[in-house]
RNA sequence: GCCCCCAUCGUCUAGCGGCCUAGGACACCGCCCUUUCACGGCGGCGGCACGGGUUCGAAUCCCGUUGGGGGUACCA
């Protein structure tokens, strides 16, 4: 076997005129995160933004950390925000399979090319024969592959075999600086040498990432390579190997590459699994609505403008440009998102509103499966009720939880029995009585306004807030609810009249 | 260790040599509105990491320092 040789560098870059083709290619292992999905989305916003293609590929090469469930929650996590792609898993293409455990034979044909053409070589050496060769040589032992099986001799290959040793196989890395333009840092370049030969296929025979992710961005022609910053300091890697393919001639032309930046957590870390709000389904179950997570999401590392941050995913397409993205890494703020979220919130129709707020009442437990007339009837009257003071939808249902509860099963917080006064029954009896003399026909929300306020604010010459305040513990079990006469009105005569009642006794009986 | 990236209010950012006594948003603090909480309105607090250059002029360009992050796998 002759040494391996580094293939050449003239590889043509991306014409800009060529029409944009970017992918987004997850690696289906946990639970979406919402880096990822960044990514995603940032992808899709500029095949949008240029009329391109996104193409969805699923990397599902390593079969001890894939799963099936993990691939559906993507499904379900690009499906819900809406980002949609042109070819891909589910939805085919000119170069389907686009799952890549279903694309070994092209991957078996690339690589026998990429043999013949003597780029890529056999390396027997374990990590441990490694290390010790660095000691023996007084460097340090956590360097990294040292390219020993560039210049195997035949004997030398027929004595591994001998013993039972399996090659793993190798890209032979040029000796020379590697230069590219980042898309979002500008020129970068890697000093010769600091990469050592990279590992393409396992000794099992199974294609790594490293192969198979230029590879079929090469296949499927791909224009420009927008990932995470994770992913930066494999770019000369598969540089090098892009030029073996354009030699071999798999691949066209080199795509650009412009590399994202990290989604933070609390700390300087970068937002982990671990963390409960790396998780785009954590969001969703707490009330983020796509546009608001949409919105949010496109702020970590791009801007609108100078002065506005609430877009709509219409004005992220027609703006966005890779170009104008930032390599500062960005933290995720819990609270920035929410407070977008409730601005979107705000914005939707009163009725998509309140659809939207349905799940969350079943989450709750609050409806079932159905909506009753009665629940539907409730449901149109609080929705608005809740809608401007709400950031997430899950609070909108804890919000209105009170209205659908039976007035015996009225839950009445701790907080809502303290600071009523010292007039607390005083209030409560005037309340009633004069909320007794409001007929059933007159039970609206300006009768009942009319008649608290006589008879607590003028007759008790209550202040509004220890007056109201004790009505609104008696209804909602809560010092904090949606205006209170609105939702008199709603509960009904009956309902209030019985709350008010119950909370008396409850408030006799503590005292 | 080596390689690479990043560096403007607490956070996300605008700024791409003079429009900057650095703008906006979130958070925070006041006040107003007010039946609670929100929403909304008004106001406040608060930042160009440091040191050298280049230039008539630097947050903006260059170099260095410091600080942070990532990579250095038969993971992706």
């Amino acid at each position: 076997m002759s040494t391996p040789a580094a293939a050449p560098r003239d590889i043509p870059a991306v014409e800009t005129t060529t029409p944009v083709r970017v992918r987004f290619c997850p690696s289906p292992t946990g639970t979406p995160h919402v880096g990822l999905i960044r990514t995603a989305l940032f992808n899709w916003a500029y095949a949008r933004h240029t009329g391109g293609k996104l193409i969805f590929r699923v990397e599902d090469t390593d079969a001890a950390r894939d799963t099936e469930d993990s691939y559906h929650q993507l499904l379900e996590a690009l499906g819900w925000l809406g980002i949609d792609w042109d070819e891909g898993a589910e939805v085919g293409g000119p170069h389907q399979p686009y799952r890549q455990s279903a694309r070994r034979e092209i991957y078996q044909d690339v690589i026998a090319k990429l043999a013949e053409a003597g780029f890529i070589y056999e390396s027997y050496s374990s990590p441990a024969e490694v290390e010790e060769r660095h000691k023996a040589a007084g460097r340090d032992p956590k360097l990294g592959y040292d390219n020993y099986d560039r210049e195997l001799t035949a004997d030398q290959i027929a004595a591994f075999r001998a013993e039972g040793r399996e090659p793993v196989l190798r890209l032979r890395m040029p000796d020379e600086d590697i230069t590219f333009t980042d898309l979002v840092r500008g020129e970068i370049t890697f000093k010769a040498g600091s990469t050592p030969d990279f590992v393409v296929v396992r000794a099992t025979g199974q294609p790594l990432y490293t192969l198979v992710n230029p590879v079929d961005d090469a296949l499927m022609e791909i224009t420009h390579v927008l990932r995470g910053e994770d992913l930066l300091s494999s770019t000369p890697r598969q540089i090098a190997l892009y030029r073996a393919l354009y030699a071999v001639g798999v691949a066209k032309y080199l795509p650009a590459f412009g590399h994202l930046p990290y989604v933070m957590g609390e700390g300087n870390k970068k937002l982990s699994k671990r963390d409960p709000e790396s998780n785009l389904f954590h969001h969703r179950d707490r009330g983020f609505i796509r546009e608001g997570l949409l919105n949010y999401l496109a702020l970590l590392g791009w801007s609108l403008s100078a002065d506005e941050d609430i877009f709509t995913v219409e004005e992220l397409v027609a703006n966005f440009d890779i170009a104008d993205v930032l390599g500062n890494p960005a933290r995720f703020d819990v609270k920035k998102a929410e407070a977008i979220n409730g601005t979107h919130i705000r914005k939707l129709e009163a009725q998509d509103f309140r659809d939207r707020l349905v799940p969350y009442l079943r989450a709750l437990g609050l409806v079932g499966e159905e909506l009753s007339e009665r629940e539907a009837e409730l449901l149109d009257g609080a929705a608005p009720l809740v809608q401007e003071r709400i950031a997430l939808l899950a609070e909108g249902a804890d919000m209105m939880a009170f209205l659908l509860v039976p007035d015996e099963a009225l839950e009445i917080e701790e907080k809502a029995y303290s600071g009523l006064g010292d007039q607390v029954l005083e209030t409560l009896d005037a309340a009633s009585s004069a909320l007794e003399s409001v007929a059933q026909p007159d039970w609206n929300t300006e009768n009942i306004e009319a008649a608290l306020r006589q008879a607590l604010i003028d007759g008790l010459g209550l202040k509004p807030r220890k007056a109201f305040g004790a009505v609104r513990s008696a209804v909602s079990g809560r010092r904090v609810s949606p205006p209170l006469f609105e939702s008199m009105e709603l509960l009904g005569r009956e309902s209030s009249l019985k709350r008010i009642a119950r909370f008396r006794d409850l408030v006799e009986v503590r005292g």
